[in-house]
DNA sequence: ATCAAAATATGATGGTTATAATATATTTCG
DNA sequence: CGAAATATATTATAACCATCATATTTTGAT
């Protein structure tokens, strides 16, 4: 069993990575395999060797993403001192720095639009994934479900907006709405 | 002068329209110049008697997609006869209709995704447009124009996740639940 | 009917893509 | 140190794309 235990592993896992990077600020779509391979410091043709096809890996990078995005959120969470701790991912969340550093933050305003005309396996992993990043709001929150999807509708739907407008007045208009009537939304309950 | 008067115009909106399906359900990237034309009527040569490039057509795509899309919701507004008109907006949007007829409806949670990504010729066009949108649901409203951002932020935000979705449940409680509180914040004020 | 202009079609080019087949390099174990 | 196994690289293929150059068709005016 030449090679260490676990390599493969972790180079799989370094592909995974490296597809979240590129897919995170260039969609799914623009981004080539061999970017990919590129990026985890591989050349394209190892590629089949980890996965059975560019598709399967979009599926795993998908989960990949929103776990990391939970995990980033409740890092968000934990800096608040006062203030409820969904303030604090609210904040985060529709702040500057999330819309512009696309690299790192959530994927749900930077995939949604194409993982909607994705196929069936993308999307059935990506339902899980959502319902755990609701389950994740709602409970930090405290708000039933229902209200949690909203709050992370509004979130979503302003990031998305405020990323695509070119005036950045308008782009911080657009978060700052969309962070105070995610407040009031939770305040309501 | 050979060929009607006014031919060329007609045919240049008809690769418009043929876009404006096409891009909407299946994006902007997915679709080839020889679709579109396809979609038209035409073969893909004439293409570029129109249009300087794709770019091009992507921007006046998007500023008819958009004009497009608020007829269609002041259609839906002029259906309203008990209710306040914003609420049938909003219960046109968030319907299950909407969400599924993707070849004719709004264009943000389609494209808004790929427009934060284009050129900035694109992203400007985009922006323009997208004010009219927010006068367009703040005046329908009689809300600010900060409360109307925030409206349109859900409801895009929403829609987006809920065709992302491939468990129909959650799809249809994603819109249910948006279409609660899109009222609640239009209420507040 | 015919002609010239305008619109459209055909065909070609250079680039990129996902994927596959084959070759090479790397590592552990004997 | 050397062999076998496994991971990675190289090269190849077939499809598709945006764009361009050239040919053909369509049309109103003569």
């Amino acid at each position: 069993m030449p090679y260490p235990e676990g390599h493969k592993v972790k180079v799989r896992g370094r592909i995974i990575e490296s597809a979240a990077k590129a897919f995170r600020s260039n969609g799914i779509r623009d981004i080539s395999v061999p970017f990919i391979m590129k990026g985890a410091g591989l050349t394209h043709g190892g590629f089949y060797s980890h996965f059975d096809n560019k598709e399967q890996l979009v599926s795993e990078t998908c989960s990949y993403a929103i776990r990391d995005t939970i995990a980033l959120l409740q890092k968000a969470a934990a800096q608040a001192v006062e203030e409820p701790k969904i303030h604090a991912v609210i904040q985060f969340y529709l702040s500057p720095y999330h819309r512009d550093q696309t690299e790192m933050g959530c994927i749900l305003p930077a995939l949604s639009g194409e993982i909607s005309r994705s196929s069936e396996v993308v999307r059935q992993v990506f339902t899980r994934e959502l319902q755990q990043m609701i389950d994740f709001v709602s409970d930090l929150a405290e708000i039933d479900h229902s209200t949690g999807s909203a709050l992370l509708s509004i979130m979503v739907g302003a990031l998305v907006l405020a990323r695509s407008v070119s005036d950045s007045k308008l782009s911080d208009s657009l978060l700052e709405a969309g962070k105070q009537q995610a407040k009031e939304l939770i305040k309501k309950q």
